[in-house]
DNA sequence: CTTAAAGTCTTCAATGTTGAACATTTCAAT
DNA sequence: ATTGAAATGTTCAACATTGAAGACTTTAAG
């Protein structure tokens, strides 16, 4: 069973047989993949009214759990998207009430944003509906498939440097 | 070794241990590492003096052989993208003489986008090192790794719909 | 033929992101 | 204390995408 990747390979190899165009079976099916995945949640989410990138963040604070609350840096690491993205998302959340933004007594440089009660019940209306369109869109794997599909996009991830803070790879002959 | 996404998990069954989280364990993977993946792309392209998108174009028409010409439609598809955005982007390349554009005689609905000799020199050229790029970044990844992981996306790509063509493919077993 | 429907692309307003510049605030080293 | 650099957000112009509407062409049906 070919997927549309497949078609992308046996063209390059019937074009540039000398070209060892493999690594594009894997990237080119994760970008596919990804917007795939994307346009499915972003469908369902519209279902019930919310928008990906709104999920997003007050999930994000949700499951930081108690005082639910991260500043606006944290938020955007987070959501990979840049602080002047989270500041127009944020001024929108604030508008329709689900989250508060304060600035940080201890460090007033930062701004504190915390999910209101409001938000907090969206977030609990749609978790389970998302993870079961999430589950949905599995479907094709087992329950082992998705193990190791997980598995392998971690060790990508971390080869990628997609790990939790602590930025000290210096186990090697990293040279920054 | 966790990841980000491994933190993601155990924040949620800490907050929500009623909840099986796992399908972000996938999901959540395949965004952030398309995500990261594609910075990674940009990045090495801009060395080049070009974007990801002109790459993906002119690529498509590369791969597809003789004469190097697709409909805007084709592209549209290929790329994931409108009609409307590829319109702009074709625009934008026959600006830089890198395609020609030109309504299909057979068919005057129809526009036919073509590969110019100068537009072959820019794929020809990049091509390698964006292979030796995509290669680098999946350095994480050994050869049997990379082997599994395209087959488990292949088999989630399939499960998602993304197929060369045939909608309805019901009783009869494609040739092609 | 004529007409309606479908196909293909372009146009354009609305929208959201990026990247850079800027304003504050904190920290570190005198 | 002072000064310079780093950290944190906000603002804003440039730009790209989407979605809907429109223009034109082809196909299908009577």
């Amino acid at each position: 069973m070919g997927d549309n990747v497949d078609r992308v390979l046996e063209q390059w190899l019937a074009e540039r047989p000398d070209l060892d165009a493999s690594p594009m079976g894997v990237i080119g099916r994760v970008q596919r993949a990804s917007r795939r995945l994307e346009r499915g949640l972003s469908e369902n989410f519209a279902l019930h009214g919310l928008q990906l990138w709104e999920f997003d963040i007050l999930g994000t604070l949700r499951r930081s759990g108690p005082p639910y609350r991260l500043t606006a840096g944290a938020l955007s690491a987070s959501a990979m998207v840049t602080s002047g993205a989270i500041t127009n998302r944020i001024d929108r959340l604030v508008a329709k009430g689900l989250v508060t933004r304060e600035t940080d007594p201890a460090n007033r440089r930062s701004v504190a944003i915390t999910l209101t009660e409001s938000g907090w019940q969206v977030i609990e209306d749609v978790l389970a509906h998302h993870v079961a369109e999430e589950e949905r869109l599995l479907a094709a794997l087992s329950a082992d498939e998705r193990r190791q599909l997980a598995a392998l996009l971690r060790t990508l991830l971390v080869g990628l440097g997609d790990v939790p803070s602590a930025p000290v790879p210096e186990t090697a002959q990293e040279s920054r």
